[in-house]
DNA sequence: TTCCGATACCTTGCGCACGATGTAATCGTG
DNA sequence: CACGATTACATCGTGCGCAAGGTATCGGAA
Protein backbone atom coordinates (compact mmCIF):
# COMPACT_ATOMS: atom_id res chain seq x y z
CA UNK A 1 0.00 0.00 0.00
CA UNK A 2 1.43 3.59 -1.08
CA UNK A 3 1.15 5.43 2.01
CA UNK A 4 -1.23 8.19 1.91
CA UNK A 5 0.81 9.97 3.97
CA UNK A 6 3.68 10.16 1.13
CA UNK A 7 2.00 11.74 -2.38
CA UNK A 8 0.72 15.04 -2.28
CA UNK A 9 2.34 15.74 0.91
CA UNK A 10 5.21 15.84 -1.11
CA UNK A 11 4.59 18.51 -3.01
CA UNK A 12 3.69 20.44 -0.55
CA UNK A 13 6.95 20.16 1.55
CA UNK A 14 8.97 20.22 -1.86
CA UNK A 15 7.13 23.70 -2.27
CA UNK A 16 7.69 24.36 1.46
CA UNK A 17 11.34 23.99 1.15
CA UNK A 18 11.95 25.41 -2.06
CA UNK A 19 10.46 28.58 -0.58
CA UNK A 20 12.72 28.83 1.77
CA UNK A 21 15.87 27.83 0.03
CA UNK A 22 14.70 30.93 -2.49
CA UNK A 23 14.53 33.22 0.25
CA UNK A 24 17.97 31.90 1.68
CA UNK A 25 19.45 32.67 -2.13
CA UNK A 26 17.87 36.31 -1.70
CA UNK A 27 19.23 37.02 2.09
CA UNK A 28 22.87 37.58 1.07
CA UNK A 29 22.23 40.13 -1.84
CA UNK A 30 19.22 42.04 -0.47
CA UNK A 31 21.27 41.86 3.19
CA UNK A 32 23.61 44.45 1.78
CA UNK A 33 21.28 46.45 0.98
CA UNK A 34 19.33 46.21 3.82
CA UNK A 35 16.38 44.92 2.91
CA UNK A 36 14.72 41.21 3.58
CA UNK A 37 12.54 39.47 1.17
CA UNK A 38 8.99 40.71 1.96
CA UNK A 39 10.76 44.65 2.03
CA UNK A 40 11.72 43.67 -1.24
CA UNK A 41 8.61 42.70 -2.77
CA UNK A 42 7.17 45.98 -1.33
CA UNK A 43 9.86 47.93 -3.40
CA UNK A 44 9.36 45.78 -6.69
CA UNK A 45 5.35 46.83 -6.25
CA UNK A 46 6.26 50.59 -5.87
CA UNK A 47 8.92 50.20 -8.29
CA UNK A 48 6.54 49.20 -10.43
CA UNK A 49 3.62 51.99 -9.57
CA UNK A 50 4.52 54.37 -6.89
CA UNK A 51 2.23 55.86 -4.47
CA UNK A 52 -0.06 53.38 -3.61
CA UNK A 53 -2.63 52.65 -1.19
CA UNK A 54 -1.46 50.23 1.77
CA UNK A 55 -4.33 48.21 0.64
CA UNK A 56 -3.38 47.93 -2.54
CA UNK A 57 -0.08 46.63 -1.51
CA UNK A 58 -1.43 44.29 0.28
CA UNK A 59 -3.82 42.65 -2.92
CA UNK A 60 -0.52 42.51 -4.79
CA UNK A 61 1.36 40.45 -2.52
CA UNK A 62 -1.62 38.59 -0.72
CA UNK A 63 -0.66 40.06 2.10
CA UNK A 64 -2.76 41.42 5.19
CA UNK A 65 -2.04 44.34 7.52
CA UNK A 66 -1.15 42.58 10.38
CA UNK A 67 2.11 41.82 7.92
CA UNK A 68 2.50 45.07 6.15
CA UNK A 69 1.85 47.57 8.83
CA UNK A 70 4.68 47.25 10.81
CA UNK A 71 6.52 46.25 7.36
CA UNK A 72 5.94 49.61 6.25
CA UNK A 73 7.01 51.16 9.34
CA UNK A 74 10.22 49.68 9.37
CA UNK A 75 10.91 50.68 5.35
CA UNK A 76 9.94 54.37 6.71
CA UNK A 77 12.19 54.07 10.08
CA UNK A 78 15.07 53.06 6.97
CA UNK A 79 14.02 55.99 4.77
CA UNK A 80 12.97 53.86 1.86
CA UNK A 81 9.35 55.15 1.81
CA UNK A 82 6.70 57.79 3.56
CA UNK A 83 3.57 56.91 4.92
CA UNK A 84 0.76 59.71 4.35
CA UNK A 85 -3.10 60.02 4.92
CA UNK A 86 -5.48 60.72 1.43
CA UNK A 87 -6.70 64.39 2.34
CA UNK A 88 -10.22 63.38 0.44
CA UNK A 89 -10.11 59.96 2.24
CA UNK A 90 -8.15 60.10 5.86
CA UNK A 91 -8.61 56.23 6.29
CA UNK A 92 -6.33 55.31 3.70
CA UNK A 93 -2.53 55.42 3.53
CA UNK A 94 -0.70 55.54 1.05
CA UNK A 95 3.06 54.52 0.94
CA UNK A 96 5.46 55.92 -1.73
CA UNK A 97 9.36 55.63 -2.49
CA UNK A 98 11.71 58.36 -0.98
CA UNK A 99 14.06 59.82 -3.31
CA UNK A 100 16.41 56.77 -0.98
CA UNK A 101 14.01 54.47 -1.76
CA UNK A 102 13.95 55.05 -5.76
CA UNK A 103 17.68 54.98 -6.24
CA UNK A 104 18.11 51.24 -4.40
CA UNK A 105 16.37 49.86 -7.33
CA UNK A 106 19.63 50.93 -9.17
CA UNK A 107 22.15 49.46 -6.23
CA UNK A 108 19.73 46.25 -6.52
CA UNK A 109 19.89 45.82 -10.47
CA UNK A 110 22.84 42.84 -9.88
CA UNK A 111 19.26 40.76 -7.50
CA UNK A 112 17.34 39.37 -10.52
CA UNK A 113 20.21 38.18 -12.49
CA UNK A 114 22.06 36.80 -9.82
CA UNK A 115 18.50 34.71 -8.21
CA UNK A 116 17.99 33.57 -12.14
CA UNK A 117 21.47 32.27 -11.86
CA UNK A 118 20.73 30.57 -8.38
CA UNK A 119 17.67 28.77 -9.66
CA UNK A 120 19.35 27.53 -12.68
CA UNK A 121 16.22 26.87 -14.45
CA UNK A 122 16.25 27.02 -18.03
CA UNK A 123 13.27 29.44 -20.04
CA UNK A 124 10.70 26.87 -20.49
CA UNK A 125 10.93 25.13 -17.53
CA UNK A 126 10.59 28.52 -15.30
CA UNK A 127 7.57 29.60 -17.72
CA UNK A 128 6.10 26.38 -17.00
CA UNK A 129 6.68 26.39 -13.37
CA UNK A 130 5.05 29.85 -13.02
CA UNK A 131 2.08 28.62 -14.73
CA UNK A 132 1.79 25.26 -12.20
CA UNK A 133 2.52 27.22 -9.17
CA UNK A 134 -0.39 30.12 -10.20
CA UNK A 135 -2.85 27.41 -10.91
CA UNK A 136 -2.17 25.40 -7.59
CA UNK A 137 -2.21 29.44 -5.78
CA UNK A 138 -5.39 29.97 -6.89
CA UNK A 139 -6.76 26.82 -6.30
CA UNK A 140 -5.33 26.38 -2.78
CA UNK A 141 -6.82 30.33 -2.44
CA UNK A 142 -10.27 28.82 -3.50
CA UNK A 143 -10.07 25.81 -1.55
CA UNK A 144 -9.72 27.45 1.59
CA UNK A 145 -11.57 30.82 1.22
CA UNK A 146 -15.40 29.68 -0.28
CA UNK A 147 -14.04 26.28 0.71
CA UNK A 148 -15.71 23.33 -1.60
CA UNK A 149 -18.62 24.67 -2.20
CA UNK A 150 -17.57 28.79 -2.48
CA UNK A 151 -19.67 32.07 -2.44
CA UNK A 152 -18.90 35.87 -2.31
CA UNK B 1 12.90 46.40 -22.88
CA UNK B 2 11.52 43.89 -20.29
CA UNK B 3 11.56 44.70 -16.95
CA UNK B 4 14.41 42.79 -15.46
CA UNK B 5 12.87 42.58 -12.13
CA UNK B 6 9.42 41.13 -13.27
CA UNK B 7 10.97 38.11 -14.78
CA UNK B 8 12.62 35.94 -12.39
CA UNK B 9 11.33 37.95 -9.62
CA UNK B 10 7.63 36.16 -11.25
CA UNK B 11 9.28 32.40 -10.48
CA UNK B 12 10.31 33.49 -7.29
CA UNK B 13 6.89 35.30 -5.96
CA UNK B 14 4.77 32.40 -7.30
CA UNK B 15 6.96 29.97 -5.27
CA UNK B 16 6.20 32.50 -2.37
CA UNK B 17 2.73 33.09 -2.51
CA UNK B 18 1.93 29.55 -3.23
CA UNK B 19 3.76 27.78 -0.36
CA UNK B 20 1.69 30.55 2.39
CA UNK B 21 -1.35 29.51 -0.29
CA UNK B 22 -0.80 25.36 0.37
CA UNK B 23 -0.30 25.91 4.15
CA UNK B 24 -3.08 28.49 4.49
CA UNK B 25 -5.19 24.79 2.65
CA UNK B 26 -3.47 22.58 5.74
CA UNK B 27 -4.34 25.74 8.58
CA UNK B 28 -8.20 24.70 8.97
CA UNK B 29 -7.37 20.81 8.66
CA UNK B 30 -4.57 20.46 10.93
CA UNK B 31 -6.31 23.42 13.20
CA UNK B 32 -8.55 20.41 14.35
CA UNK B 33 -5.62 18.47 15.54
CA UNK B 34 -3.91 21.38 17.47
CA UNK B 35 -1.47 21.39 14.69
CA UNK B 36 0.29 23.70 12.81
CA UNK B 37 2.25 22.74 9.35
CA UNK B 38 5.67 22.64 10.76
CA UNK B 39 4.45 20.49 13.46
CA UNK B 40 2.44 18.22 11.12
CA UNK B 41 5.48 17.84 9.13
CA UNK B 42 7.37 16.75 12.76
CA UNK B 43 4.83 14.00 12.45
CA UNK B 44 5.24 13.14 9.20
CA UNK B 45 8.91 12.04 10.14
CA UNK B 46 8.22 10.37 13.44
CA UNK B 47 5.57 8.44 11.68
CA UNK B 48 7.59 7.43 9.13
CA UNK B 49 10.47 6.02 11.63
CA UNK B 50 9.92 6.97 15.32
CA UNK B 51 12.74 7.68 18.21
CA UNK B 52 15.04 10.03 15.71
CA UNK B 53 17.72 12.38 17.03
CA UNK B 54 16.34 16.03 16.77
CA UNK B 55 19.31 16.04 14.29
CA UNK B 56 17.65 13.71 11.65
CA UNK B 57 14.45 15.52 11.68
CA UNK B 58 16.21 18.94 11.06
CA UNK B 59 17.66 17.21 8.61
CA UNK B 60 15.11 15.89 7.06
CA UNK B 61 12.89 18.98 6.97
CA UNK B 62 15.79 21.33 6.16
CA UNK B 63 15.24 22.95 9.78
CA UNK B 64 17.83 24.28 11.73
CA UNK B 65 17.76 23.59 16.06
CA UNK B 66 16.66 27.71 16.43
CA UNK B 67 12.98 26.74 14.80
CA UNK B 68 13.10 23.34 16.08
CA UNK B 69 14.15 23.30 19.72
CA UNK B 70 11.13 25.08 20.60
CA UNK B 71 9.16 23.81 18.21
CA UNK B 72 9.48 20.24 19.79
CA UNK B 73 9.14 21.70 23.15
CA UNK B 74 5.29 22.68 22.28
CA UNK B 75 4.53 19.17 20.92
CA UNK B 76 5.80 17.84 23.96
CA UNK B 77 3.79 20.13 25.82
CA UNK B 78 0.67 18.92 23.69
CA UNK B 79 1.18 15.38 24.53
CA UNK B 80 2.77 13.68 20.96
CA UNK B 81 6.04 13.56 21.74
CA UNK B 82 8.35 12.74 24.61
CA UNK B 83 11.96 14.27 24.45
CA UNK B 84 15.15 12.33 25.98
CA UNK B 85 19.04 12.24 26.10
CA UNK B 86 20.55 9.36 24.85
CA UNK B 87 22.70 7.56 27.67
CA UNK B 88 25.98 6.62 25.31
CA UNK B 89 25.68 10.26 24.33
CA UNK B 90 24.34 13.06 26.71
CA UNK B 91 24.66 15.40 23.71
CA UNK B 92 21.93 13.58 21.62
CA UNK B 93 18.15 14.65 22.20
CA UNK B 94 15.79 11.76 21.10
CA UNK B 95 12.14 12.43 20.19
CA UNK B 96 9.42 9.96 20.37
CA UNK B 97 6.04 9.98 19.69
CA UNK B 98 3.51 9.18 22.99
CA UNK B 99 0.55 7.07 21.95
CA UNK B 100 -1.21 10.48 21.73
CA UNK B 101 1.13 10.68 18.97
CA UNK B 102 0.96 7.67 17.33
CA UNK B 103 -2.87 7.84 17.07
CA UNK B 104 -2.96 11.46 15.39
CA UNK B 105 -1.97 9.49 12.77
CA UNK B 106 -5.33 8.07 12.47
CA UNK B 107 -6.98 11.14 13.28
CA UNK B 108 -5.19 13.24 10.38
CA UNK B 109 -6.23 10.60 8.09
CA UNK B 110 -8.32 13.01 6.09
CA UNK B 111 -5.89 15.52 5.60
CA UNK B 112 -3.57 14.26 2.55
CA UNK B 113 -6.84 13.45 0.20
CA UNK B 114 -8.29 17.07 0.89
CA UNK B 115 -4.96 18.51 0.33
CA UNK B 116 -4.61 16.76 -2.63
CA UNK B 117 -8.05 18.10 -3.76
CA UNK B 118 -7.28 21.80 -2.77
CA UNK B 119 -4.20 21.56 -5.29
CA UNK B 120 -6.49 20.26 -7.70
CA UNK B 121 -2.81 19.15 -9.71
CA UNK B 122 -3.22 16.29 -12.04
CA UNK B 123 -0.73 13.27 -11.03
CA UNK B 124 1.83 13.93 -14.06
CA UNK B 125 1.83 17.69 -13.24
CA UNK B 126 2.36 17.19 -9.92
CA UNK B 127 5.17 14.54 -9.99
CA UNK B 128 6.73 17.22 -12.88
CA UNK B 129 6.39 20.06 -10.09
CA UNK B 130 8.17 17.94 -7.59
CA UNK B 131 11.06 17.43 -9.85
CA UNK B 132 11.32 20.68 -10.82
CA UNK B 133 11.25 21.93 -6.85
CA UNK B 134 13.88 19.87 -5.81
CA UNK B 135 16.28 20.74 -8.72
CA UNK B 136 15.61 24.34 -7.69
CA UNK B 137 16.00 23.73 -4.39
CA UNK B 138 19.05 21.61 -4.80
CA UNK B 139 20.10 24.36 -7.20
CA UNK B 140 19.26 26.98 -4.67
CA UNK B 141 21.04 25.85 -1.53
CA UNK B 142 24.56 25.14 -3.91
CA UNK B 143 24.39 28.34 -4.83
CA UNK B 144 24.06 30.30 -1.13
CA UNK B 145 25.90 27.80 1.04
CA UNK B 146 29.07 26.95 -1.35
CA UNK B 147 28.57 29.72 -2.98
CA UNK B 148 29.05 30.13 -6.89
CA UNK B 149 32.71 29.04 -6.27
CA UNK B 150 31.97 26.57 -3.26
CA UNK B 151 34.06 24.72 -0.69
CA UNK B 152 33.37 21.95 1.90
C1' DT C 1 -29.35 64.70 10.16
C1' DT C 2 -28.50 60.74 12.57
C1' DC C 3 -27.34 56.41 12.87
C1' DC C 4 -25.50 51.85 11.09
C1' DG C 5 -22.64 49.21 8.67
C1' DA C 6 -18.66 48.95 5.79
C1' DT C 7 -13.89 50.23 4.93
C1' DA C 8 -8.91 51.06 5.84
C1' DC C 9 -5.70 50.63 8.89
C1' DC C 10 -3.36 49.54 13.46
C1' DT C 11 -2.13 46.62 17.40
C1' DT C 12 -1.47 42.38 20.00
C1' DG C 13 -0.31 37.64 20.57
C1' DC C 14 1.57 33.42 18.90
C1' DG C 15 4.36 30.50 16.08
C1' DC C 16 7.61 29.90 12.90
C1' DA C 17 12.52 30.80 10.54
C1' DC C 18 17.14 32.25 10.84
C1' DG C 19 21.54 34.35 12.55
C1' DA C 20 24.35 34.66 16.55
C1' DT C 21 25.80 33.13 20.87
C1' DG C 22 26.24 29.91 24.77
C1' DT C 23 26.92 25.23 27.02
C1' DA C 24 27.82 20.65 27.90
C1' DA C 25 29.39 16.33 26.16
C1' DT C 26 32.42 13.85 23.16
C1' DC C 27 36.31 13.09 20.08
C1' DG C 28 40.98 13.45 18.43
C1' DT C 29 45.65 14.29 18.90
C1' DG C 30 49.86 14.62 21.10
C1' DC D 1 45.88 11.54 30.25
C1' DA D 2 45.37 16.46 28.89
C1' DC D 3 43.27 19.73 26.04
C1' DG D 4 41.70 21.95 22.05
C1' DA D 5 38.29 21.14 18.50
C1' DT D 6 33.98 19.35 17.23
C1' DT D 7 29.27 18.00 17.91
C1' DA D 8 24.42 18.33 19.52
C1' DC D 9 21.37 21.29 21.46
C1' DA D 10 19.40 25.43 23.71
C1' DT D 11 18.56 30.40 23.89
C1' DC D 12 17.99 35.14 22.29
C1' DG D 13 16.78 38.80 19.11
C1' DT D 14 14.62 40.17 14.83
C1' DG D 15 11.31 39.86 11.26
C1' DC D 16 7.74 37.83 9.04
C1' DG D 17 2.71 35.81 8.69
C1' DC D 18 -1.80 35.28 10.40
C1' DA D 19 -5.94 35.56 13.62
C1' DA D 20 -8.45 38.47 16.54
C1' DG D 21 -9.74 42.70 18.32
C1' DG D 22 -9.66 47.80 18.22
C1' DT D 23 -10.13 52.72 16.17
C1' DA D 24 -11.25 56.24 13.02
C1' DT D 25 -13.34 57.47 8.77
C1' DC D 26 -16.64 57.18 5.23
C1' DG D 27 -21.12 56.08 2.78
C1' DG D 28 -25.86 55.23 2.73
C1' DA D 29 -30.53 54.65 4.50
C1' DA D 30 -34.16 56.09 7.79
Amino acid sequence: MPDEFLLDEQACFALYAASRAVTDAYRPLLGELGLTYPQYLVLLVLWESDARPVKEIGEALHLDYGTLSPLLKRLEANGLVTRARLPEDERTVVVSLTEEGRSTRTRAAGVPSAIGCALGLDDATRRDLIATLRRLTASATAYTHGGPDAQP
